[in-house]
DNA sequence: AGTATTGCCCGCCACG
DNA sequence: GGCGTGGCGGGCAATA
């Protein structure tokens, strides 16, 4: 089991054949291939390179691209990222047997769209829930009855291997993979830099119509965000919001969760565990950070914690906090 | 650790 | 009948 200590280095390696997406390459590319960012130490940020079975030029769905590497990048590859994989690609034994051994030796694979499809071809899917791009969702359970398809989330996390859906989404899988691999306040760094917002939550279901961004909010629910957001260390039951905003609370609920993929509350504790998240980075202690946030103790910030990030509080402070 | 209570949230339905 | 709203109740998780 490789974890981030034993590591020197994160190998990513991102797999294209012809027609794969240059979009979603580009993603990984922009992500992974970033200049290492201040406070890590250079020998432990990413190395991202690319690889094909045939090295040369390879005719991608928008565009050619000079590919120099083959497929023996993937036998040290500490993560390997498949973007959008064209549905008449041929799964060669050889490269089918280089993923089948990365994976064994402990690799990660990270799909992106329609790149859960490789990863399912060759067998690694089975028995797991994963995501993939939503128009393809039924062709893929049709093609794949032994793998679980989550329609509704943005990308999902099964430690060794994660797949995300539509394309935009492959953003947000891979800074999530840096918050894990780095801690949060990095991963923002990146998001800054490639000017996205950090972390969005909610279902791929409000991407696949209308995107609702912040623009069009009738209801005016992105500023009473920002006012939770600002009184977020504060004990602020839903009712109580509702009425100083004159809703209902059933309204106020209902037109929340509409824009933000989830209710009030929910997103209240997650946007506190992500503010400990920093506040646990910069070396607060457990207890601090979780008072600073808003949590009643760290006994209640704990069960939230471990279940949004899957690591414990002490964990994470452990791996990432900076002197 | 188990239990009691509170608060959230979602489905349902009635109202305008 | 369609649409947004608001109230109610149950299920359920969070908290004490």
């Amino acid at each position: 089991m490789m974890t981030k200590l034993d590591s020197v280095q994160y190998n990513v390696v991102a797999l294209v054949v012809p027609g794969s997406s240059l979009f979603e390459t580009s993603i990984a590319a922009e992500v992974f291939g970033q200049p290492c960012p201040a406070p890590v130490a250079k020998s432990r940020w990413y190395r991202f390179r690319i690889a094909t079975p045939l090295p040369g030029s390879v005719k991608l769905d928008l565009a050619n691209l000079d590919v120099e590497h083959g497929l023996r990048l993937l036998h040290n590859a500490h993560t390997i990222v498949i973007p959008g994989w064209p549905s008449k690609a041929i799964v060669t034994l050889e490269l089918a047997r280089s993923l089948r051994n990365a994976s064994k030796r402990g690799a990660r694979m990270v799909s992106f769209c329609t790149g859960s499809f490789l990863l399912a071809e060759i067998g690694l899917l089975d028995g797991l829930t994963v995501t993939t791009h939503w128009g393809a969702i039924d062709r893929f359970r049709e093609r794949f009855p032994s793998v679980q398809v989550d329609p509704n989330v943005l990308y999902v996390d099964n430690e060794q291997i994660l797949t995300s859906a539509g394309s935009s989404t492959a953003i947000d899988l891979s800074l999530h993979i840096v918050s894990k691999d780095f801690g949060v306040h990095t991963a923002n760094a990146i998001a800054r830099e490639m000017v996205t917002a950090p972390h969005r939550h909610g279902g791929q279901a409000q991407f696949a119509t209308s995107q609702p961004t912040l623009t069009d909010d009738p209801q005016g629910i992105g500023s009473i965000i920002d006012w939770m957001s600002s009184h977020i260390n504060q004990d602020l039951p839903v009712h109580e919001i509702a009425r100083q905003w004159h809703m209902s609370p059933r309204t106020f609920s209902r037109r929340f969760s509409a824009i933000v993929g989830e209710g009030p509350h929910q997103w209240l504790i997650r946007q506190r565990v992500k503010r400990a998240q920093e506040l646990l980075e910069q070396g607060h202690t457990v207890e601090h950070a979780a008072s600073l946030v808003g949590f009643k103790s760290a006994m209640a910030m704990r069960p939230h914690f471990k279940r949004i990030t899957s690591t414990s509080a002490n964990q994470y402070r452990r791996s990432f906090a900076r002197p």
